[in-house]
DNA sequence: CCACGGATTGGCT
DNA sequence: GCCAATCCGTGGA
């Protein structure tokens, strides 16, 4: 049975790759968060099809980007069948490859600090900035010439913490927010995310 | 370190 | 009109 949770505790340490142009932009996913329409009043999809969620209803293996807040867009992968309505918020990665030019989508310069460089990427929103991820990037096919996930060994499970969901009014109880256990990148983490 | 509020567009009632 | 799967700056302890 490969259900949401699954796939989104899967998702964990495998390679996010953004190509522009010549450049490749990659980092660790190292936090999750699922959303599955059919029981979750959080989820875009609870309410039915419209223009703006009509992605997550075209089934697995292709990139959910929604605009929010007035200012900032949030990448999700679709998993599942047509009309599930099922897909995985990326709530933070661990920069790999391309830091420079995140630093640049994000920051206009090169030169970081460190509390600027966990600032890349330890975030939903945070992530679609560094990573140049807009409207331009919904919908698109995850195996493709623009982005891709990559495989990689498995996590132990006693690397995935299970939590609630971060930032929803709705279905708040609901344990489904998945992350690497100790991961400087963790969002939602003043103490960590203040330090070197 | 923490709590709080402002920013700012667009989707939906 | 209301309010959002967020982020950041400010101000106080």
């Amino acid at each position: 049975m490969r259900n949401v949770h699954i796939v989104a505790k899967e998702l964990l340490g495998k390679i996010f790759v953004r190509v522009i142009g010549e450049n490749f932009l990659s980092g660790k996913i190292v936090e999750v968060e699922a959303y599955d329409g059919s029981i979750d009043e959080s989820s875009h999809s609870y309410s039915g099809k419209t223009k703006r969620n009509e992605v997550m209803f075209n089934g697995g293996g292709f990139l959910y980007v929604y605009f929010t807040y007035g200012m900032h867009f949030c990448a999700n992968i679709v998993t599942g069948k047509i009309n599930d309505g099922q897909a995985i918020l990326i709530r933070a990665v661990e920069p790999i490859t391309g830091i420079n030019l995140m630093a640049m989508n994000r920051y206009n310069k090169k030169e970081i600090t460190p509390k600027e460089f966990i600032n890349l990427t330890n975030g939903p929103a945070k992530v679609c900035q560094s990573f140049a991820i807009a409207r331009m990037q919904n919908g698109i096919d995850l195996c493709s010439d623009e982005i891709c996930v990559f495989n990689s060994p498995k996590l132990s499970l006693s690397k995935i913490v299970t939590s609630t969901r971060i930032g929803i009014k709705k279905s708040v109880d609901l344990p489904w927010r998945y992350y690497i256990k100790d991961n400087p990148f963790i969002s939602g983490n003043p103490s960590i995310r203040g330090k070197k």
